[in-house]
RNA sequence: GGGCGAUUGGCUCAGUGGUAGAGCGCCUCGUUCACACCGAGGAGGUCACUGGUUCGAACCCAGUAUCGCCCACCA
């Protein structure tokens, strides 16, 4: 929330100077996690300077996860790459905005709520400030609606609040172990009154604009939670039905139809043909009566009607799909509604059956049999009818269709006519063009990561087929900030909405009063009443920016942060948080709300299936970072590309495990060849050899390369070549140099000695940085034992003092005795004696162009090697010529001679 | 039906025109004083398939197959 709330720090950390120019002897990862975190939260490392410039600034758009669910893997897979991204923005010197928020509004919160206290929203209550629930904790309690206690939707608010601080200090607690360079400072609750207030004055300034607006429409219905839903919360998914082949009645004999909603046939307004339909073009223009309803109906002809499917002649009810609400607008066909709110057919004979409206008797006494059935009980009844009238042709078939389903509903949407408001976004034919056009354009702005990411974009703003319906008929969630007038005759005004002003949201129409009004005036003829409905989740999810950034309540925090540099978030919310946010900044800011998107892809199982929560909560997010460590985990996040499903796999996290044990012991062992604990040099003049230098030479290329994926939004790759030049480093170089590193305890440091443990110093400096973003916990311990401060406070790493020591290094040198080292070390290998035994005398032979190059490292490598004798080299292939010989695999030795190690005498 | 990804050693994945790579696992060896949560060495792949372009293809083009996902599909 852009109100700061200061978070309490729990236990007070020890001073971080205390561990500082101190190797310890034994080093761990246990134990970092919780350490690191309260040191970073005293010393304020992640906290936002809010006044930075907006070019110095990194802001984040961080995805608010659902506070009444639990988190699993695959947000801590997504979560770990947007940290890594902001730990490296904010090494690069920007100063990164990262918060966090929670979302605690909608559904899930509500049903939670409902049965933790058991209580239900009633907004026609009026508040009660001394309320308390009949119940807390809900375990073994009924969820029945009855048993619930009707409160208003204020105490409701309260009570979800009060229940969500507990998921929070939970979520808090995990995202603090991760490791989350989170500026806690600024959080912010999609439930708060100041989310509920940018919802609102976001929604007004649509309203004022024209782009918000009311309309009584055929829409989507669920008939388990009664609410009208939105296009981008369908899912379509198989569903058992039947065809039915039913006659019609027309003068020249029956016309038949398939369908799979008999039950609908009292509906029936049209039949219609493609218009090149030869089969019915005698019919066009003539009427036909339904099967036993007898109702007359035109056959009209329409393109939309397919010729190849079931009959090729369909009856269009009011509403039975989609395609019917088209042909419903489109030929201006009448309306005739059977199915009701909660799914079931209407109690009241529908006019167009009465028998004192001219309908047949048999009408009227069907319908009175079918009245307040579910659709299921009255297909069964129709069915029956049409069988005994003759009407049905033959049985019905069994088939599997699509139905569209509320993605939180378990039964097929119905189509209900409904007063709904909405917000344009491009998705109506002739006055949304426009919009759609300019909306299709800011996609082609927003950088995605991956790119390919952006044709899912542009195919859901493609398709769109309607504005955005956004009024839900729930109680919980942010109330319409409008009002209507009340007629004389006691009808609401909804033509006329009062809205309140700005300074005084949020509102609650349903407790508030409009100024002008009195109390008392509610629902009064002459008076007012309160929008009932309250807005869909995504509608103040798609503010998420402007919650988080202070667009309503801190203009100066705005001006900062806003439009954002990142979107993180996973691909299954494209089409609808990504979108209506980009549609939402569109109107109101006439930009982007942010400049990248990050996608990140999904945790697949062992079997390639995508990790189902149920599955994922098995293995607790906290369990996990605790039985591997949390850089190790991150580690294992990291390593999978943005957009990329990727395995969960235990594996990789030991490896990350590994990794970060690695680098406490490979720095630990850099650190003490002075003798004097962490006192290593950094000055790159004082790198001399060689090898020191080819090999700073090499680290330079990895910082420039790793730099450019970081850049590129390609963790993945960075982490690689950091690693793989990290154990290059370990495996190889500092095998190479311990010896001359050491110096042999003379008093005296020699060119050569000091040269080592400048280069040590400087890689190692270089290489924590490079890991910082990825393992902050481990590189920010070694930090702590040889520097001020903190690395992820520290600068990214430049090249340029790098190459300075370098100098005109050839980086490849370092590979060329890595290879000689090898070849000494097989030579061991095969003779199945230890590493330490000596070798006696020994001639390598390399590649000719290598010859001089092995020649001017050979000191190390007797000395890693343990060559006591002579060491010669020789051109393996005389002549030259083969310049692109590989060292590796052509550097061999020939003759050898080996001593016996100490270990082999004693055994 | 339209689209987007993917297909490389047992596993997880790099590799976008120049003689197949990494890690894990496996095999062999090594108690080395940074690290046994270790180290060294080794075996292991006709890069899904079929054509084409090219001096040369894992990589480019066309097509096929399989897997995953998105959209459309309710008569």
């Amino acid at each position: 929330m852009s109100d700061l709330q200061p978070t309490e720090s729990p236990v007070p950390a020890p001073a971080p100077s205390a561990s500082v120019g101190r190797v310890p002897d034994k080093v761990s990862l246990d134990g970092l996690e919780d350490r690191w975190d309260r040191a970073w939260t005293d010393g304020g490392t992640y906290a936002f300077d809010r006044t930075a410039a907006r070019s110095d600034v990194y802001s984040i758009d961080t995805p608010p996860p659902t506070v009444s669910g639990s988190l699993h893997v695959g947000h801590v897979f997504s979560y770990t790459h947007t940290d890594v991204v902001a730990r490296y923005r904010r090494m690069s010197g920007r100063e990164v905005f990262y918060p966090m928020g929670w979302d605690d509004n909608g559904l899930p919160t509500e049903r939670r709520v409902q049965n933790y206290f058991g209580v239900r929203c009633d907004p026609s209550l009026p508040y009660d400030p001394d309320f308390t629930p009949p119940q807390v904790g809900g375990e073994g309690k009924s969820t029945k609606a009855a048993d619930q206690r009707p409160i208003s939707r204020r105490n409701f608010i309260e009570l979800c609040e009060r229940l969500t601080v507990e998921d929070e200090r939970e979520f808090e607690s995990l995202w603090r172990y991760l490791g989350l360079s989170v500026d806690w400072q600024h959080h912010y609750q999609t439930i708060s009154a100041e989310a509920r207030a940018v919802a609102q004055q976001a929604f007004l300034r649509n309203l004022a604009r024209g782009e918000a607006y009311q309309a009584e429409a055929p829409g989507l219905w669920d008939v388990t939670f009664q609410t009208a839903v939105a296009q981008a919360e369908l899912e379509a998914r198989d569903y058992p039905g039947a065809f039915h082949r039913v006659a019609f009645h027309a003068a020249a004999g029956p016309v038949h139809i398939e369908t799979t909603r008999p039950e609908l046939l009292p509906a029936v307004v049209a039949l219609i043909a493609h218009p090149d339909d030869e089969r019915y073009q005698h019919l066009f223009g003539t009427t036909v009566r339904s099967p036993l309803f007898g109702v007359e109906i035109p056959v009209l002809a329409h393109p939309a009607a397919e010729p190849d499917k079931g009959a090729g002649i369909a009856m269009c009810c009011t509403f039975g799909d989609l395609t019917d609400v088209q042909w419903w607008r489109e030929l201006q066909l009448p309306t005739r509604s059977v199915i009701g709110r909660d799914g079931r057919l209407v109690r009241d004979t529908p006019a167009w059956l009465a028998a004192d409206a001219g309908a047949a008797p048999e009408a009227e006494a069907l319908w009175s049999e079918l009245a307040g059935t579910t659709t299921f009980t009255a297909r069964t009844k129709v069915v029956e009818a049409l069988r005994a009238s003759g009407d049905l042709d033959g049985e019905p078939v069994a088939t599997q269709r699509k139905a569209n389903f509320f993605e939180k509903g378990d039964k097929p949407l119905e189509i209900v006519t409904s007063r709904q408001w909405y917000i344009r976004n491009g998705g109506r034919p002739a006055p949304g063009r426009e919009l759609r056009t300019e909306l299709l354009a800011r996609g082609t702005e927003l950088a995605f990561h991956p790119d390919f990411m952006r044709v899912r974009y542009e195919n859901w703003v493609g398709g769109l087929n309607g504005d955005w319906l956004i009024s839900r008929q729930r109680f919980f969630g942010v109330p319409f900030p409008v009002w209507y007038p009340v007629g004389d005759d006691g009808e609401p005004d909804h033509d006329h909405p009062i809205v309140p002003a700005e300074s005084a949201l949020p509102v609650d129409p349903s407790s508030d009063v409009p100024d002008g009004y009195t109390a008392e005036q509610r629902g009064q003829a002459g008076g007012f009443v309160g929008d009932p409905d309250v807005m869909d989740t995504w509608a103040t999810s798609s503010l998420t920016p402007q919650i988080a950034g202070g667009w309503r309540s801190d203009p100066d925090l705005f001006e900062r942060v806003f439009p954002m540099d990142l979107r993180p978030q996973g691909q299954d919310i494209i089409r609808t948080w990504l979108f209506s946010t980009v549609v939402r900044s569109h109107l109101e800011h006439g930009s982007l709300p942010w400049a990248n998107a990050a996608i990140s892809g999904w945790i697949l199982d062992p079997d390639r299936k995508k990790m189902s929560k149920s599955k994922g909560n098995v293995v607790t997010p906290r369990g996990l970072l605790e039985e591997h460590g949390s850089d190790a985990v991150r580690y294992w996040a990291a390593s999978a590309r943005l957009g990329t499903d990727a395995a969960f796999e235990v594996g990789q996290m030991k490896i990350g495990r590994r990794l970060a044990i690695k680098v406490l012991n490979a720095s630990k062992f850099a650190l003490t060849f002075g003798g004097e604990g962490a006192d290593v040099a950094l000055d790159p003049s004082l790198v001399t050899d060689p090898l020191d230098r080819a090999m700073l030479a090499g680290l330079a290329d990895v910082v420039v390369r790793a730099t450019e994926a970081y850049e590129a939004y390609d963790h993945t790759r960075a982490l690689e070549l950091t690693e793989t030049y990290f154990w290059t480093f370990c495996d190889d170089y500092l095998e190479l140099v311990k010896d001359r590193a050491y110096g042999g305890g003379a008093a005296e440091v020699s060119e050569a000695t000091a040269s080592a443990r400048a280069a040590l110093g400087l890689a190692l400096d270089t290489m924590l940085r490079l890991f910082a973003p990825v393992l902050p916990f481990a590189t920010e311990e070694v930090w702590s034992w040889w520097r001020e401060g903190s690395v992820h406070r520290a600068a990214w790493p430049d090249p340029a003092p790098l190459r300075q020591a370098a100098g005109d290094a050839d980086p490849g040198l370092l590979g060329v005795a890595g290879a000689a080292l090898a070849a000494l070390r097989k030579v061991k290998s095969e003779a199945k004696v230890s590493m330490r035994t000596p070798i006696l005398r020994a001639v390598l032979a390399v590649p000719a162009t290598a010859v001089d190059a092995v020649g001017s490292v050979v000191g190390d490598v007797r000395a890693a090697g343990r060559v006591t004798g002579d060491l010669d080299v020789v051109a393996a292939t005389p002549g030259a010529g083969d310049g692109a010989a590989d060292v590796t695999a052509l550097t061999v030795v020939r003759e050898v001679e080996l001593g016996e190690a100490e270990a082999r005498v004693r055994a």
